[in-house]
DNA sequence: GAAAATACCGAAATGCCTTTCGGCACGCTA
DNA sequence: TAGCGTGCCGAAAGGCATTTCGGTATTTTC
């Protein structure tokens, strides 16, 4: 049958050199394109390797290259979406073909994370991108590591390593200026689960932008956990307290669907009475709701693209500086804050 | 500084050999614990290894062993949310440390599939998994892949190819029989985008188990996208022809996101007066609307498992078997379906 | 105490490719 | 025609770990 033997060695160089009557030097010359190969030769080696279908076994090649081409790509917890975009980002800096990325998922366990590290390392990865699922700092892999470790999303909690983090605060100060842009001026802030470091930064964000414009927040920060259910709970409280609120800025798009939820049953019109800004622009949760849903994006696959390049320019030779680097994010305005024409 | 020179050489077996006053041969039996090595010798390697912080070259072993210990994972859309369980359950399978997963995300290009291809036989992975995004066919990679190969999610277009699909015909079926057995008999069927075998295949489990109770379906099986908007405006439509509709079967989790709440502003309770049956199992939709979800899970997770083990098997010399195997799903009931106590 | 068996170690080959360097042949100049 | 470049090719080393096989020490057996 067509299909080759799985147990039968792959055709290698030698054979290559064989079929074509020169030598291996030659042959390798040949096929990476080295001069000191008449071109007529060259064509010999290459028409036999297409003949015998002759993959270089890249594995030798990294031996003597002394390194490999491929990044580890180290998260803890693949389920978390956000982990996905970066994940594409990095994808998409390495090039098709030219850099793979191992992925190994922790699922939020130490020991584990130690054994595919252990993995990484023996399998000479030229680098490592540590995610995880929440800005909150995490523990270094620690000082030791032979190649270069970027942490993207989840900075490390030791300064001396290199981290890249979405802007929350100015996430938050982005929402409220935009609200502020379109004429409200009794916001509210309904947030997530206060033990996040995302939480808090992005309050950081929306008071400083009040306080800038001379404003107050309509009630405290809203706090305790990131699910519709608390957006519909939540935003009931606030309507309660505050009927004449204008501006609602949610800490997630979830909690801003439960808000939009709410404010449909109590009869509030989305805009028009009361503006709702999300937070993360999850494009299911804000392109489907009634109105569409206006939402911070926290630029994850820029931020994987970033991640990949300090890895190139470490790998590179260049000293990294350590510290945490807070990348932009942007604002997606959508029916939920402005009326469509 | 502690952090070891990037560029200087990392320790090499050789290094402990001399560092514990033994021959390469010696040293490599005692790490790996073959016999032929006296207790006290191993030990003395042992501690030397530790010292170095020797950490085997995973290249040079795979280039004796002839097999790397990775495996490809080939996905044409990282985007799609079905990719990420099946990628869970794959590297479970493997095992921590002991398999990787090199992934490559071909944005649904078939030169890049072409080109990530090539890099993973380059590499010399022991298998490839090809993850698709939805269950339609997919032109096969073609039969002279040297390594194993087993498509998950979308099938190969090639039937002499192992292919693993969930089971979308029981899902329909295992759909329609929960709202029987909650006692509904006016069931309609609201889908999503028709030309996706997945819609085709539900909607056929649906009938065949109307038509095993004796039933039919209320109006047709109404196609158009999985959207929550098309859920909205679907069930309007249902409930403007048949208002003594009692249960719908939805394609997806965002159509039921939808239909519920078209349902809720038209003053209809769920589940009292109409049950609603989604598809997918997307916890984030499920688990935050009002009332909670049923759905079909279809068990990706386990899937991934699979095609793993397949690889396996495939690596162990079992000749595979192709053709397109279903796997079966589950039903996980929420509040949609049944009133909470 | 001598022969045989055992335990342990090390030189060398192996896997696959790249690169250096020596050398052959040809063409050009004086 | 002798001498010198230049272009092209091939032998061999090197990268790292594993394994085979031959060879010493040491112990056991009679």
């Amino acid at each position: 049958m067509a299909r080759p033997e799985h147990g039968s060695r792959a055709t290698t160089l030698s054979d290559v050199a064989r079929a074509a009557g020169v030598s291996l030097a030659t042959a390798s010359k040949a096929i990476n394109g080295r001069d000191q190969v008449a071109p007529a030769t060259r064509r010999r080696v290459l028409e036999a390797a297409e003949e015998l279908s002759f993959t270089p076994n890249q594995l030798a090649r990294s031996l003597i290259a002394g390194r490999t081409g491929t990044v580890g790509l180290l998260t803890s917890d693949l389920e978390g979406r956000f982990v996905i975009p970066i994940l594409m980002g990095a994808e998409d800096a390495f090039g098709a073909g030219q850099v793979n990325v191992f992925l190994c998922d922790a699922r939020g366990d130490t020991i584990r994370e130690q054994h595919h590290l252990k993995a990484l390392l023996n399998r000479r990865v030229d680098g490592i991108i540590v995610v995880g699922r929440q800005t909150d700092p995490r523990p270094s892999l620690g000082p030791d590591i032979p190649v270069p470790v970027v942490y993207a999303y989840a900075p490390s909690a030791d300064p001396r390593d290199v981290s890249l983090v979405p802007d929350n605060v100015s996430g938050g100060r982005i929402a409220v200026e935009h609200l502020l842009s379109t004429g409200r001026r009794r916001i509210a802030h309904i947030s997530g689960d206060p033990t996040y470091a995302a939480a808090q930064d992005r309050a950081i964000g929306v008071q400083a932008a009040l306080v800038d414009a001379g404003l107050e927040l309509v009630g405290d920060v809203m706090y305790s956990s990131w699910t519709e259910h608390w957006g519909r709970a939540a935003t009931a409280m606030v309507l309660a307290q505050h009927p004449d609120v204008d501006g609602i800025v949610c800490g997630s798009d979830q909690i801003a669907r439960g808000a939009l939820d709410t404010l449909r049953d109590l009869g509030k019109q989305v805009p028009e009475d009361v503006a709702v800004n999300g937070y993360d622009n999850w494009e299911v949760l804000a392109n489907n709701s009634r109105p569409e849903l206006t939402s911070i994006d926290a630029n994850l696959q820029q931020l994987g693209r970033t991640a990949a390049m300090r890895i190139f320019d470490a790998i590179d030779g260049a000293e990294p500086e350590g510290g945490t680097t807070a990348l932009p994010v942007r604002l997606v305005i959508r029916g939920s804050t402005i009326p469509r024409r």
